[in-house]
DNA sequence: CGTTTCGTTGAAGAGTGTCAAGGCCAGTGG
DNA sequence: CCACTGGCCTTGACACTCTTCAACGAAACG
């Protein structure tokens, strides 16, 4: 009933020498509590680019912690409008809209070439009883989407198109950062629709901003590449001091 | 170091006769779940309107079950913009933001005078890990909040003003409903601020577009009274069938 | 009963969306 | 190797939605 012990065996050097561990795991986890996290790991997963993990509707079983690749989500209205809610990277769990009603409610398609660790659910729900530390993590994690979330909705909700892309570039800048790469030169896996559409713009708009900000000497662009050339200047447009005629 | 004696049973009985059951339990929990349920709930508390059960940078130590009442939710950022992220009603849990960082990230105020169930979090974790049928329903609880939150995203970064208060409209209508109170007539406790904050729009646009409505016979509004007439008319729009420009 | 908060409405303007044309790039097949 | 193709990106001109500013009216509150 359980995983092949090859399979356990595999995973168990795979999961506590993961250098995803300081993103994925709660940091001060006894050796013993990582044991008990590692039988989470049933198997890995690869997606290709293009292809979805999950899709909205399927049977929600698992979820997943991307070990190296990048995906978006989408949720879509019956009416057919797309919403990209989220772009995730390595390190990152996916999939917890599916525990609310056994289904999941969006799409996850990577936008390169991914693996993640699936994670059995109903394991997740075993250990969650056995291992207070895993829990409250697990606890930490879902909180920390709905805060990021409610970030989401402030950008959405109150801010101006160069805003938001400024916040978007200095929110990648940040996870690249933190994940061991370049804060100030990185790409991006998503198009400009994709960019747009996470961030309430049309994909022009996305393209023209990026312009703007490459004559205003904030960053360079060529086509997927961005480099950041000033991250201050970035911050200060999200701080509302572009043109400033906010004197609020 | 447990809430003093009368405590308990008087809450004992409230709890397990509390007309939120159906909202704020899993169906289906036997007795003695109910029983350890029960345990949790350590004291109520009153927040008059226009007072706040919590503000951001707040330590978290407890999630909030509203009794009776109506309390918004806004995130503020570091420049000072503000969004209101949720209303919250009856039978509602709030605070969960709190988890990530031990630290409430959202203002929680109250817009009527409001009563709740005080949930010390330290005690959610000790039963979580006796109780499975309520250790996953907290689960399916936040993970409903996300997709919530999936659903806000794609109303703020997709749909036109009349859109999202057309939405807006039919998600209160649904929550008064399944509450047993009219689906079709009801009172807005949030100012059209609030409600602006919330969609994204401006007081100015959530007033006039109140009125087009009104003209149009889809509901009658009469400052914070509002009835509606046409669910379906107001379903077509959220659809996107109003004027119809979208042969997308 | 005055004061304040909240709501409505109008006119003008800014910010994005829409539509359209063209350029860049990677992959494909000749 | 080159031309072709299709997807992605950029840019311009124009339309439109929503915001801004302003004035006024209505309700709530002490």
């Amino acid at each position: 009933m359980n995983a092949p012990a090859f399979s356990v065996t595999h995973l168990k050097v795979a999961c506590s020498n993961c250098n995803l561990r300081e993103l994925c795991l709660p940091l001060g986890l006894s050796l013993n509590d990582i044991e008990r996290l590692e039988e989470l790991v049933a198997t890995r997963k690869r997606v290709r680019r293009g292809e979805s993990l999950f899709r909205a509707g399927d049977k929600f079983d698992s979820l997943y912690a991307v070990r190296l690749g990048f995906l978006k989500s989408t949720v879509m209205s019956t009416d057919g409008r797309e919403q990209v809610t989220g772009f995730h990277m390595a390190g990152e769990l996916v999939g917890m809209d599916g525990i609310s009603s056994d289904k999941h409610t969006c799409d996850t398609i990577a936008l390169e070439d991914t693996e993640v660790c699936v994670i059995p659910y109903d394991r997740i729900e075993e250990v969650a009883s056995s291992v207070p530390a895993l829990r409250n993590h697990f606890h930490r994690v879902m909180s920390r989407e709905i805060v990021r979330e409610h970030g989401v909705m402030l950008l959405l909700g109150s801010m101006h198109a160069e805003e938001r892309l400024a916040a978007f570039l200095l929110n990648l800048s940040q996870r690249f950062e933190s994940r061991g790469y370049s804060r100030s030169e990185f790409v991006l896996r998503m198009t400009r629709a994709e960019i747009g559409s996470f961030l309430g713009l049309k994909l022009e708009t996305v393209s023209r901003v990026l312009s703007r900000f490459a004559t205003e000497g904030l960053i360079e662009v060529k086509q997927k590449h961005v480099r950041i050339l000033s991250p201050d200047g970035l911050r200060a447009i999200v701080s509302g001091q572009s043109g400033a005629l906010c004197a609020d």
